[in-house]
DNA sequence: ATCCGACCTGGAGCGCGCTCCAGGTCAAGG
DNA sequence: CCTTGACCTGGAGCGCGCTCCAGGTCGGAT
């Protein structure tokens, strides 16, 4: 059984599991793109079904979800989870996992660093058109 | 004289100003990305071409490539960069431009808080993972 | 019984932001 | 003079990550 990416389900999930629509809402992606990480295999296994054929996501599959989304929204791309979600099916890939996911992080880092400064020269930049704009509150006398 | 968004060029240019190649390298794009961005417009004017027809980049050009580049690092679409340069063509408009970085600043400062918090999850599980592969340097004893 | 909305599949389409290509011009160095 | 390499244009192509569509099924409320 392999461990979810993210410790806590996101939501307390009924015995017999979400239907998509309501799954998506408690991940915080669309309908359509939870069935497009299906067919593109991020999932550990694709979503089990209902007898209809209908897909039901249970508290382990939405624990695995909320930790795509966070891989998914720090910039991981889409083939990068498919290779944790190829080594997290195989027992005994803890240490690759661990790789890719040191290195994301050294990504996510970087990223954060250029962001910032580039919202210190956002922000220098805001204060010289308030300054210009609005002359007034600028040292009141 | 619309003033460039970052109030400092990012080299020391010659009068002639700098091929597009090395305008390029200065700022961090490719040469096709810069002949891209002049044709949708996202520069203040077409960069000035020498006798034979090519471009030459001048300290004023660089300036606003320079905000540009933090604005499309920051995450601001090409349409808002157009939208910035449009308003930065006509004078009077600086208090859209304004409204415009604010309305930028605030969207930036979410991503960043989003990415802070998944940067966390993602810490916790890689010391998870961490724990699971390397019980080792654990309290060592 | 029937209506409605949520779900299903396979596959096409799309918006973004480049990136590359063909075919040509030009200028400087050997 | 000739070659080389950087530059030019217009336009096609592409990788990513969805998003939408047609045409159909299913289950629960009225």
């Amino acid at each position: 059984m392999p461990d979810p990416l993210i410790p806590v389900p996101p939501a307390d999930v009924p015995p017999e599991g979400l239907a998509i629509g309501d799954a998506a809402r408690a991940v915080g992606l669309s309908v359509d793109t939870l069935r497009y990480y299906e067919k593109e295999g991020l999932l550990l296994d694709p979503a089990p079904r209902d007898g209809g054929g209908r897909r039901r996501y249970g508290a382990h599959d939405l624990a695995w979800l909320a930790g795509l989304v966070m891989l998914r929204e720090t910039g991981m791309s889409i083939a990068d989870v498919r290779v944790m979600a190829d080594l997290s099916r195989r027992a005994g890939t803890e240490a690759e996992r661990l790789v890719v996911l040191e290195r994301h992080r050294e990504r996510v880092l970087a990223a954060l660093e250029r962001t910032r400064r580039h919202l210190a020269a956002l922000d220098a930049k805001i204060a010289s058109y308030r300054a210009v704009t609005a002359p007034d509150q600028e040292d009141p006398r």
